[in-house]
DNA sequence: AGTACATTTTATGTCGGTCATATTATCGAA
DNA sequence: TTCGATAATATGACCGACATAAAATGTACT
C-alpha cells in the first residue's frame, strides 16, 4: 500500500493539511503564513519535518519563500494544478461540481487529439497494450474498481503512443478524472460500464489507422462521461437536498 | 531578481544537477540513487540539505523513497513534464529538436481550443487585458526581450479568461515554448516580431466574440511559430555542422 | 532440504538545536 | 527630513542522535 504508507508520513500529512488551507482559500493568494517555529507548534512536529512540507508546496507552485520577510502564497496562476497529488487533494478536500466541470473540459481538449495522434503514429506494441487494457476492462463486469484500473491505463496508452512527453504528464489529469468518476460510480452504478462500447469504437479506429475517426470516437467518449458526471453530481445534489429537508421536518 | 536569487540557493541547484542526471538519463527509471548520505558528501552540503532537493523531486513525480530500501527513479509516466521548472531545466539542460517538436505539438493541441473558449465567455475586463499585453508587444519594437514579455501576458491573457484552473496551468508550458523561443532568436532575429499581425488578428476574432475565427486565427500564429523553431534549429544544426567542418580543417 | 518465524541490519524519517544569511525595520547623525 | 549605520528576525544550512520500517539474515521446526 504504498500511497497508504505516504499519507501515514506526517510530512505528507502536513503538506496535504496545508494545501487544504491554501485551495481552499483560507489562506488566500498573497497571505503571509505564520513563520515556521509556529506551524511546527501548530501540527506538532519538528521545524525540519515542516520545511520538507514547505518545499513540496513550492515545488508544486503554491507558496514561494524569502528569507526574513517569510513565506507566502503564491497568486492562482502558479499553481501547478496539473500535478498529481495536487489534482487529487484538491478533488479530495472539494469535490465541487466546478472542479469536475473544468477537469472535463480539459480532457475534451487534450484527449481526441491524442488519440488522433495515436492512431497516426503509435507502434502496433503500443496498439496491442491499449487492446490488452480494453481486454481486462471487458473482463472487469461490474465491478467498478476492477473496471476503473485498466480504464486508466487505456487512456494513458493512448497518451504514451504519440511518443509526446508532455501528453503523457497529462495522464495525471485522466487519473484524477476517473478517480472522480469512480467516486460518483455509488450515486450512479453501472454508469463506467456503459463506456465499453466506446472503447471498442475508439480502438477500431486506431487499429484502422484513422486519425478522423479515432479523434471522433474519442470526443463521443468524452461526450458520455460528461453526461455521467453531470447526472452524478445533479443526484448528489439532489440527496443533499433531500437530506436537508429530511433535517428540517426532523427539527420540526 | 527572484528567480536568479532562488537558483543561488544550495538546495535548489542540488535538485537541479540530481534533475539533471535524471532527465538526461545517466539515472535511468528504475535506478536506486545513492544513499542520503553519499549524495551530500558527492554535492558537499549536508543531509540536511539533500533531503530538502530530494522533497523537491520528489514532488515532481521524478523519484520515490522507501524506507531502508533506498530512493529511487520513477517511470517517466510519472514525471510532472508539464511544471514550470522541470520544463525550464529540461530545455537548459537539453535544448533539443525533440524537446521543441513536442512542445510546439501540445501548443497547438491546447492553446487554440482555450482561444474559442476565450471568445466565447472570456469578460471584458479579461479582453481588455489581453489587449492591453498585445499593445506592450507592438511597442516593444525588435527587443526580443522586451517583446517576449508581453507575448506571454497575452497567452497567459488567453488561459486565464477561460476561467478553467488546469488551462491557467498551462501557461506554464506556454512559458517554456516562449523561453524557447527567445533563446533561439539568437538565430533568427526578428521571428518573434513577424508573429505581431498574427496576434492582432487573435484579439480582433476574441472582441468578435467569434469562437471558431478565434481558434483559426491562433491555429495560424501556431504554425507560424513552428515553422519559426524549425528554421531556427536547422539553422542551429548547420552552424554545428559549420563549426564541426572548421574544426575538422584546424585538425587537419 | 525447505519453510515459517524471529532477529539483525540499514536507509529513510523525525527530532532538537546552532549558526549563517539576507532583508526588513529601527535608530541616529548630518 | 533624509540618508546611512545598526539591530532584529525569518528563512536557509548544518549537525548529531534517535525512530521506524522493511529488507536481509539467521534459526528452529517440520
Amino acid at each position: 500500500m504504498p500511497r497508504d504508507a505516504e499519507l501515514r508520513q506526517s510530512n505528507t500529512h502536513v503538506a496535504r493539511e496545508i494545501a487544504k488551507l491554501i485551495v481552499s482559500g483560507v489562506w488566500h493568494e498573497g497571505w503571509t503564513l505564520p513563520r515556521e517555529i509556529e506551524l511546527a507548534s501548530q501540527f506538532s512536529v519538528s521545524r525540519t519535518s515542516i520545511r520538507e512540507s514547505l518545499s513540496v508546496l513550492k515545488a508544486k507552485g503554491l507558496i514561494a519563500a524569502r528569507q526574513k520577510a517569510g513565506t507566502h502564497v503564491r497568486e492562482r496562476i502558479n499553481w501547478n494544478m496539473l500535478d498529481a497529488e495536487l489534482l487529487e487533494w484538491a478533488w479530495a478536500l472539494r469535490p465541487t461540481e466546478e472542479f469536475a466541470r473544468q477537469l472535463t473540459q480539459v480532457r475534451r481538449i487534450v484527449e481526441p487529439e491524442a488519440c488522433a495522434i495515436c492512431a497516426e503514429r503509435g507502434s502496433d506494441a503500443d496498439l496491442a497494450r491499449i487492446e490488452r487494457a480494453y481486454r481486462e476492462m471487458d473482463a472487469a463486469g461490474m465491478d467498478s474498481r476492477a473496471y476503473s484500473e485498466p480504464d486508466l491505463r487505456f487512456h494513458r496508452g493512448i497518451l504514451t503512443a504519440t511518443g509526446n512527453d508532455f501528453l503523457v504528464a497529462f495522464g495525471a489529469t485522466v487519473e484524477a478524472a476517473l478517480r472522480m468518476s469512480f467516486d460518483l460510480s455509488t450515486l450512479n452504478p453501472g454508469a463506467p460500464r456503459k463506456s465499453l462500447p466506446y472503447h471498442r469504437a475508439i480502438l477500431d479506429e486506431i487499429w484502422a489507422r484513422n486519425p478522423d475517426g479515432a479523434r471522433r470516437a474519442m470526443h463521443r467518449l468524452m461526450d458520455l462521461t460528461e453526461r455521467n458526471i453531470i447526472s452524478a453530481l445533479s443526484r448528489r445534489h439532489g440527496e443533499a437536498m433531500a437530506a436537508a429537508d429530511a433535517s428540517r421536518e426532523h427539527d420540526a
